[in-house]
DNA sequence: TACTTATTGATAATGATTTTCAATAAGGAA
DNA sequence: TTCCTTATTGAAAATCATTATCAATAAGTA
């Protein structure tokens, strides 16, 4: 599905499409939570032996750098990657199981508004992201 | 000023104060923007030169888990410390000089609340950060 | 099908952080 | 103050993550 669109993005601009490219966008394109390099090469090696880890961070530069994915920033640590969602979207993170949802909400504009008044700041920009348990792991 | 303080709670919870620590902790304390284990290094070794890196290291760390400092997440890499500051406070960050600025903010609970009901979590922690030029960087 | 050149994986290099360890010094007890 | 226990230190080595190098390979256009 979207993996195929993933890999038309990366052929319009001008990459090529490899086995092992497509190994690491159908692996990070179809998790539910954020994947760490490591992770990613793990996973796409069961879709593609040869795969190496250094064409795991090439292919997520790449992704990152088209914004189709998003590196995910959390406490532990800051290397896992998440598609990048529609549009502005922030993350809700689950601290168990690291299930991502994505959420819209910019009822911020009226506070950083408030805020640009106090500090003097021009802001152009904001980070916001949940962290709490999903559905499932609130009643295991 | 406000070193004492920091030093005083390293004692309270069982932590001797050395010159080694106290460089470290001037070093920080004085600082409005977050600064990494290499740039603290360089920064207290000119108070105290036999100062080690590791040292640095240990004390950034022993400072965190009394949450006396935070690590600050940036584009560009989540090394980096600052002051915890007091209360609930939220960062806003110079992109142009690193200054930091703090502030106080939770208009956020109706925006969790409606986030919460519509995906299902328990929301527990939020990460809220700004970005943007400082006042001094803004002109010129 | 041929050919140009981006891409590959292995290896080495780098950079950041952590571990190890013997020497030192903090700070409570005498 | 002086002594003594033990946390802390800095240097060096070990580990872990990421990046650069390079010759071999394969994408995809001509």
């Amino acid at each position: 599905m979207s993996a195929e669109v993933w890999l038309t993005q990366l052929h319009k601009n001008g990459y090529r499409i490899t086995k092992a490219r497509a190994a690491v966008v159908e692996t990070v394109e179809k998790s539910t939570r954020a994947l760490t390099p490591v992770e990613v090469y793990d996973m796409a090696r069961k879709k593609y032996r040869a795969l190496g880890l250094v064409t795991v961070y090439r292919t997520l530069e790449k992704l990152e750098e088209l914004h189709i994915i998003q590196r995910v920033h959390q406490p532990m640590g800051c290397q896992a990657f998440i598609s990048a969602g529609h549009g502005h979207q922030h993350l809700l993170l689950c601290q168990n199981c690291g299930q991502v949802a994505f959420f819209e909400g910019d009822d911020l504009d009226a506070l950083i508004e408030s805020v640009s008044k106090k500090t003097g700041y021009q802001i152009s920009e904001h980070w916001f992201q949940l962290f709490g348990l999903c559905a499932n792991c609130r009643v295991n």
